[in-house]
DNA sequence: CTAGAATTGTTTGCATCCAAACGATATGCT
DNA sequence: AGCATATCGTTTGGATGCAAACAATTCTAG
């Protein structure tokens, strides 16, 4: 049986925040933050894997080169420095990133016109009809796992995260 | 100026939504879910760096390696096997980050008393004397991130995402 | 009992991931 | 013009991260 942490039911969540209090003496933890960025994590890790197994599994593409490549494709060719932020990675590991997604033929690096030190960087035609093919797929399975939140539960969601977001790039 | 991926701008945001739809020809995108789960990806994304630059960073751990010690010091004692569930991680990758908390004298790996294929992992004094120091200083962290919100934004927060964590599970 | 099946932690191979150093290029100040 | 400064993508080094193979141990069916 769980200890807790990892578990969603809400009583063993609860008490692992109980724990927490009584570890720290009982006072000074914001037990409603803690909860909920830790929860923030904790789907993010759930979901990312659950994406990797179902959607992305199958064509053997890793979420993090699914979101470059989605970026490509909604966006269209990006200089290096934008996909890395975009994608919220480092450009060091948008080489990489990008390596990868190349070795396919799914993107291509296009030189610059005028300034040398950039890279551009463009989703193939192989790689927009792979996307368009799989987009539907994996926003079929983010329906699935909001399905038991009401709209209005879904936009307060966004809506909540998004400020959450804008505080951090404040701080 | 950005595209508006990573921007927490709203009109941006949306704006990226919009162009979603009007690459798929305009219909079947569930553009609510779409917001909802990209923006836990986003912040996940953010906050963990964040929290590894500001808390972390000078202590030279990592997130993983903070949540593995966390567990150890909220619920002592754990076997390899539900520590890697606790902390999000297998067990192959659990290996690992217990080395590197072994080497740095935070944790140590002890044998089961009667199972020999069990390894027990404990978090060591010095161990719980770094947590007991950091902890508040992470709690203080989310709350700041989350300082925007009402208390009852921050409990529906959490709610909704243990809600999307049970439904991930029954898929 | 005992051979096959199941479980556990480790190892291996490969792909991220970041920080920092690096070479190439561009800009700015004088 | 010319030299310091800044910017960009790549490389390097170390730590995750997962899947799959593995050896050791335990369980189980007959």
């Amino acid at each position: 049986m769980s200890t807790g942490f990892s578990s969603s039911d809400d009583e063993l969540v609860g008490q692992a925040e109980r724990d927490v209090q009584t570890r720290l003496g009982g006072a000074d933890v914001d037990v409603v933050a803690l909860a909920a960025v830790s929860n923030i994590f904790r789907v993010a890790n759930k979901a990312r894997y659950h994406f990797e197994r179902t959607v992305l599994g199958p064509i053997e593409l890793s979420f993090t080169a699914f979101t470059t490549l989605w970026v490509l494709w909604i966006w269209g060719e990006q200089e290096a420095r934008n996909l890395a932020v975009e994608a919220g990675i480092t450009k060091g590991t948008l080489t990489g990133v990008v390596t990868t997604l190349a070795r396919r033929g799914l993107v291509v690096r296009k030189p610059h016109l005028t300034d040398k030190r950039l890279v551009l960087i463009e989703a193939t035609p192989d790689g927009a009809i792979l996307m368009a093919e799989l987009f539907p797929l994996f926003n079929a399975e983010e329906a699935a796992i909001t399905e038991r939140l009401s709209n209005a539960e879904k936009q307060a969601l966004a809506d909540s995260l998004r400020t959450v977001l804008r505080t951090i790039e404040s701080l």
